[in-house]
This record gives C-alpha cells, sequence and structure tokens, in this order.
DNA sequence: TAGATTGTTAATCGATTAACAATC
DNA sequence: TAGATTGTTAATCGATTAACAATC
C-alpha cells in the first residue's frame, strides 16, 4: 500500500498554508514580528486549534506568549510548499477565463512560472496575452516536454478537456487544474483538482433560495 | 439551538447533485431512460453508495434490477435545488474574471437570472457584456433591493471585496460567491462560498512537486 | 507569580465504507 | 430462479473539538 509514500497531506491544509502565506506576507509588509493561532484563525476563517495543528504539520514551533514569529513561519511554510526549483505552468485554452487567469497569475507566484499559453483558434495564436504568448494546440505536447512543464490548468470547452488532460499529463504534467465541468481521468499519479464554477453558483443559489423560504416563513407570508 | 432549522445539508451534497444534474441532462439527451448508481459515479467521480445517499436525500427511489429513471431523477433534484421561482443575481466587478463569469453564465441557468452587473470603471458602465448591463457601483444597493436580487458574485480586488459584500448582505443578498482572496464576514444567514482561483494552483503545483521529487528519488537521480 | 498560548493527548463528531435483507 | 441493484443498518475511518500539562 502507498507505493511511493504519497498522499499523507490533504489537498485543504495545502490550500490553509497557502492562505496562510498570503496572511503573513500582508502582516510582514505592515510591519508585524509576532502573530497569536487565533488572529491568524480570524482572518482565514477557521479555528485557532485548526492554525496550530497546520503549524505544527510544517515542523514549526511557536513560542508561548509570544505566538508565531511572522518571517519565521512565512519561511517555514514556504519551505513546506515550495522546492529550490521553479515550476513551469502550462495554460490550455485562452478564452475568457483562461484570459482572466492570465491576468491573475500575472508576478504573483515567485516560485511558478508560466511558460506558454496553449489555442485552438489561429486569431490567438502568436499574440503575447499578458506576457505569455499564445501557441497552437499541436505544439503542446512538444513544448510540455522540453519545457518540462509539470502544472498545468485546463480551461477549454468540456467536450475537449479530457483529450487536453491526457495530452498534458502523457507529456509529463503531473498536477492539473481543471475549470471544464467534466471528471477527467489521470493516472493515479496526476494529481486533479477541479474546479466547478457553474457548481459553484448553484450551491450559493440553493442556499440563498432556502434561506429566503424559512425567512418568508417566520413572517408568515 | 438552529432557531431556522438550517444547515442539515453540506454544500458538498449540492455541488454533487448539481453534477449529478447536468449529467442526467446529457444522458437524457442520449435517449437514455435509466442509470445505475455506479455509472452515475464513474461520470461524477464518486462512489456508488455516495449516489445512491444523495438520491435518497432528495427523495427519490430507484428500482433494481432497472436502476434510476433519469428523467424522474432529473425532476426530483430540479425540485430539490430549485424553487419555483426565477431567482436574481448580480455580479460585482467586470474584470477579466467577471467577463469570464458573464460568458459562463449566459442562457445555462433557467432558473437564474443575471439581473445586473456593476463596476466602478466609468469606462465599462452603461455598456451591455455579455447581455448584461453594466451600472455604476453607486446604484447596487438601490437595484438590489428594487430587484430582490438574492444571489452576489463579487469578483473586485481584495481590498474592495469586504465593503461589496457589506453591501450587497445589507440589500437582502443571501448566498455570495466570492473570487476575491479575502474572508468576508457575513451574518450566519447569508452563505458564503469562497472560490480562491490563487490557491487552487498552488495546490496543484504542490502536489505535481511533490510526485516529481518522489519520480526522481525512484529514478535514484 | 498570574495569565495566556503553546504542543500534545483523549473524546467527539461526521462522513464514508462495508454488510445485508428486500426487490425487480 | 439467479443475478444485480436497491434502501437500510452497523462498522470504520478521518478530522475536528475539547482537555490539559508545559512554557514564556
Amino acid at each position: 500500500m502507498d507505493p511511493g509514500g504519497n498522499i499523507m497531506v490533504s489537498s485543504k491544509t495545502i490550500g490553509r498554508l497557502s492562505q496562510y502565506r498570503r496572511l503573513l506576507q500582508n502582516l510582514l509588509g505592515d510591519g508585524r514580528e509576532f502573530v497569536f493561532s487565533h488572529e491568524l484563525a480570524t482572518m482565514a476563517g477557521g479555528t485557532a486549534a485548526q492554525v496550530r495543528r497546520d503549524v505544527m504539520a510544517v515542523g514549526h514551533l511557536g513560542s508561548p506568549s509570544k505566538g508565531y514569529g511572522v518571517s519565521a513561519l512565512l519561511g517555514s511554510i514556504a519551505d513546506y510548499l515550495d522546492g529550490a526549483d521553479i515550476l513551469g505552468v502550462a495554460l490550455v485554452g485562452v478564452g475568457n477565463l483562461g484570459r482572466a487567469l492570465l491576468a491573475y497569475f500575472v508576478g504573483r507566484h515567485p516560485t511558478l512560472e508560466l511558460k506558454a499559453a496553449f489555442d485552438c483558434d489561429p486569431a490567438k495564436i502568436g499574440r503575447v496575452i499578458h506576457g505569455c504568448r499564445c501557441l497552437p494546440m499541436e505544439e503542446m505536447a512538444r513544448v510540455v516536454e522540453e519545457e518540462r512543464i509539470k502544472v498545468g490548468v485546463i480551461t477549454v470547452p468540456a467536450e475537449d478537456a479530457q483529450r487536453v488532460a491526457t495530452v498534458l499529463w502523457q507529456a509529463g504534467v503531473l498536477g492539473i487544474v481543471n475549470f471544464a465541468p467534466v471528471r477527467l481521468w489521470t493516472p493515479a499519479s496526476v494529481h486533479v483538482e477541479q474546479i466547478d464554477l457553474t457548481t459553484v453558483l448553484e450551491q450559493a443559489a440553493f442556499f440563498a433560495r432556502r434561506q429566503d423560504k424559512d425567512a418568508g416563513k417566520e413572517v408568515g407570508r
């Protein structure tokens, strides 16, 4: 069981650590030297115990009555999340969402480098969008292999997503963020993070509707 | 405790039901009459037991050896997720991501209606983007109240998100989808769905990096 | 010291998984 | 009937929460 020694840390934990990092960067900018677990908890929207557990997971120790050293904890989290090397990222599908993600991406991740974007629309190919060159779909496999790209972001229509994913992992990609509303099949060694924007809206709508109904009842409408 | 009788169903369950609905619509289009739990499970990326549990939650009964009637189950899920009335939605922040979401939204949700989009950029105000009129930020409270909008989507920069959220819930919004990387404070009666695009990318990168390292070890590099 | 927070351990909670009789 | 799936119940697993001694 678990031959590679993997999957000991949940995706949720990584997400929270990534949040803490951003919060700590802000605190560092404000000149804060120490921070308590409950402060981070309220900022990140969790509990103090959860923050302590996460911090312990990265092997950092805090000090009673002072809390956690901001810059030291930031370093510990960075060591944990990032590697020594820069990881290449490719974006596939330069539509509305793809362009939005390119804009989001620009200059935010010191340890991630967007190496290429791919699209099948001839009008987009060759153009530089948000500082990233748009290449034709046919070159995807070659470029991903040559540039040793390990992370792929899929923002193509649902019907093309699986085909793109297959090309990506066959070319060596190990982590995929998929915005297409389709379940992707990949080998177990390839991590897929599924983001379903349509579903998210329906979730919010469901709870809004129920709350609205309940409120109506209370008033006795 | 729990005076309104709420929060008996998790956000996860709603997300899965929303997925099933989409899958069932496809099956219906293909002319399929019945579907088994394990078929839905493989399509949605879960287990058969999970599908059965979710289906039971909406009060639908299947038949052994035939499975679930596609159109009947679709109806049950729609009854559960949707109400009789159409719910109004507002989008705040017509940047790259906002425009992408507007495009996503167009003509997909029969029970949700995008009533307005808001932005503070004078160049955008008055323009119609993907069939939705862009209004100035100052009119947000008034329009949301008048149109009885209950769902808000926030795609403004992090520093403006809390201010926008406060205006929204004070004007009667009960469900919020927040794409800004900030934790929002709202009353407990207002549901917030947090989507952190930056964090998602870091999650995928983390697992890709670890897998890459492990693969390197195996080869004995 | 008193007070608050830390890391650690035990208890609780929820969700997932497995087991099984009932049904077509 | 035999076979497969259903709804239902019990067992397991994991994560969260509570409790507590140690520390500054």
